[in-house]
RNA sequence: GCCCCCGUCGUCUAGAGGCCCAGGACAUCAGAUUCUCAGUCUGAAUACACGGGUUCGAAUCCCGUCGGGGGUACCA
């Protein structure tokens, strides 16, 4: 039976490539019939945390990308944690130690690092190897286990790439077990790899020259090694890497922008205003850190965008979850016929490594935002509605506390009109709470010509209207919208005092879900603004 | 530096020697519809990195150059 799996390190959130190489996953196993496994790579002991594991696993849900074998989600760790498999490591350990395949090293890194920097002054390349001059005696601190490789070329043929070789003398004695007992990635891989019954390991290009190390290691336990596929990567437009950067660099920039050259005590009153500490703002503007969670906190601080790159901040953003998905599939991936938008089961259907190419992939938020406005637009109501709350979940705006029955009635507006469920809740702040005025458009839609004046009109000819339905409505409004010289421009007047911007959905529509005494108001606030300059 | 992988419109890609003076989608531009914004419809422009081979014939095969990416950790 066909198995495969998405290994991720909770080391931070959930990054998209590590989404699309889950889904690539997912996708082999479904169309094979056969299981999807999930594994938590937590072997580094300083930089795993649970709330990152956990933070994958609901993301992971998010995406509908299930496991059938995996982490158990609110539950204590099982043994799909690699923290918890020590045993099942040190045994195949010990063994690989007995038939001398394996065997204790001395050297600090400190002295590691010497011997590299030795090997690059005299243009050499570093291989540690056991047969090599210079190794440090015991004694001389804690001990890692290294296994020794095989100096013969190992050469195998991946399903995306072909055949891949690399030479004995490229290869060096890898560290397995760490000073801190834990084993490295590379062991713990193989053993659970093979211990899980994997059959293809879909990973990403970035794991490709690993693998030789993996294979020597599978030879040497004498164990069937799986097939490997390595996907190409996804990066930004610029072709640079989707990391947290991208946030922390825009969060960075705001930030200075808005410190401009303002002093130290600045931080301070900043943190308290933020509600972050201090030092976390010092170091962050002084690059020392990274962190998302308060790159994330500056831009909602500032009012501003930043990059998505996690899974999370798609869905922060409104995006719907099988519209990331069957964009994120795309890239790098064709499933011929000239096909763009398919539901997860034509994605199974159509999937094959053949079809996966060879060149890494940009990132284009420009076809996303598309397709997810596509997905929006083909969804039913119901659909729009679950996607919402989810979206709600993450988010903090007014929609957020509006029923059903509500939620309908803006969807019926918004659905043909926006590409991001963000896009729907900004814009509709204003049904649910008084209109923040856009100067200007207040300037030019209402305080020029004779906007002002026509205005009073149109509130005296909606005053009169008894039953604020579609029937009454409808013929007034459509002789506001003839009003004047030029069709439509009175009516802008009554969409800036009604929504507070030049951009509404139509306003038939739109006053009748206001109602009555808020149009009315509204109009009566708009017309007593103060002169603007 | 060394090792490995890759190179079709701006972007994602189709293309497995003649079906290709290269097809689709996003983006871009122009037009239509329109109370704003969207949406929708119609149309346009844009690519086989370069240089050598092989072949009757190459985007497709081979070599080189250039370019890009990945790796070179007691991180995964």
């Amino acid at each position: 039976m066909i198995k495969t799996r998405y290994a991720p390190s909770p080391t931070g959130y959930q990054h998209v490539g590590g989404a699309r190489t889950a889904l690539f996953n997912w996708l082999f196993a479904h169309k094979h019939g056969g299981q999807f496994i999930l594994r938590i790579e937590d072997t580094d002991q300083v930089r795993s945390t649970a709330e990152s594991a956990a933070g994958i696993l609901s993301d992971l849900l998010w995406l509908g990308l299930n496991w059938d074998e995996g982490p158990v989600p609110g539950a204590p760790k099982n043994n799909f944690f690699q923290s918890m498999r020590l045993d099942l490591y040190n045994q195949y350990l010990n063994e690989l130690i007995r038939q001398d395949r394996a065997y204790e090293a001395y050297e600090t890194p400190q002295q590691l690092a010497a011997m590299r920097q030795q090997a690059e002054k005299q243009k050499k390349p570093f291989r540690y190897r056991r047969n090599m001059p210079g190794r440090a005696p015991k004694g001389n601190g804690p001990a890692v286990i290294r296994f020794e490789m095989p100096f013969e070329t190992i050469t195998f043929n991946d399903m995306v790439l072909g055949p891949i070789s690399v030479a004995g003398d490229e290869h060096d004695d890898i560290v397995i077990r760490k000073s801190d007992g834990f084993p490295t990635y590379h062991f713990a891989v193989v053993i659970d790899d093979h211990d899980m019954a994997i059959t293809h390991v879909i990973r990403a290009q970035e794991h490709l020259m690993n693998t030789p190390k993996h294979l020597g290691l599978y030879s040497a336990l004498g164990w069937q090694p799986p097939e490997h596929a390595h996907v190409p990567l996804v990066v930004n437009m610029d072709n640079s890497k989707m990391s947290k950067r991208d946030k922390a660099k825009v969060a960075r920039a705001a930030l200075q922008n808005y410190l401009k050259g303002s002093q130290d005590a600045a931080f301070a009153q900043l943190a308290s205003q933020f509600n972050l500490p201090a030092a976390a703002i010092t170091d962050f503007v002084a690059k020392k850190t990274d962190d998302s969670k308060l790159a994330s906190d500056i831009a909602s601080a500032l009012d501003i965008t930043l990059p998505e790159i996690d899974v999370q901040d798609f869905r922060r953003s409104g995006y719907m979850a099988d519209a990331l998905l069957n964009f994120i599939a795309l890239v790098g991936w064709s499933p011929g016929e000239n096909r763009e938008i398919l539901t997860r089961k034509e994605m199974i259907d159509l999937f094959s490594l053949e079809g996966i190419g060879k060149t890494n992939g940009r990132f284009d938020r420009k076809k996303l935002l598309w397709m997810n406005g596509e997905y929006i637009r083909r969804a039913s109501p119901d659909t729009l509605i679950g996607a919402l709350k989810s979206f709600n979940e993450v988010t903090n705006y007014s929609i957020k506390h509006a029923d059903d029955a509500m939620l309908r009635e803006l969807l019926g507006m918004y659905q043909e009109r926006m590409s991001t469920l963000s896009e729907m809740a900004h814009n509709s702040e204003f049904f649910f709470k008084e209109p923040v005025y856009d100067l200007k458009a207040v300037k030019k839609h209402i305080f020029s010509d004779s906007h002002a004046e026509q205005l009073g009109q149109i509130r005296a000819m909606l005053e009169p209207i008894a039953a604020w339905n579609k029937e009454q409505l409808a013929p007034v409004m459509e002789a506001i919208i003839a009003m004047g010289e030029h069709r439509g421009a009175a009516a802008q007047a009554l969409r800036v005092a009604v929504s507070g911007g030049a951009v509404s959905p139509p306003l038939l529509e739109t006053l009748l879900l206001l109602g009555r005494d808020k149009t009315l108001t509204r109009i009566d606030k708009a017309l007593a603004l103060p002169p603007i300059p």
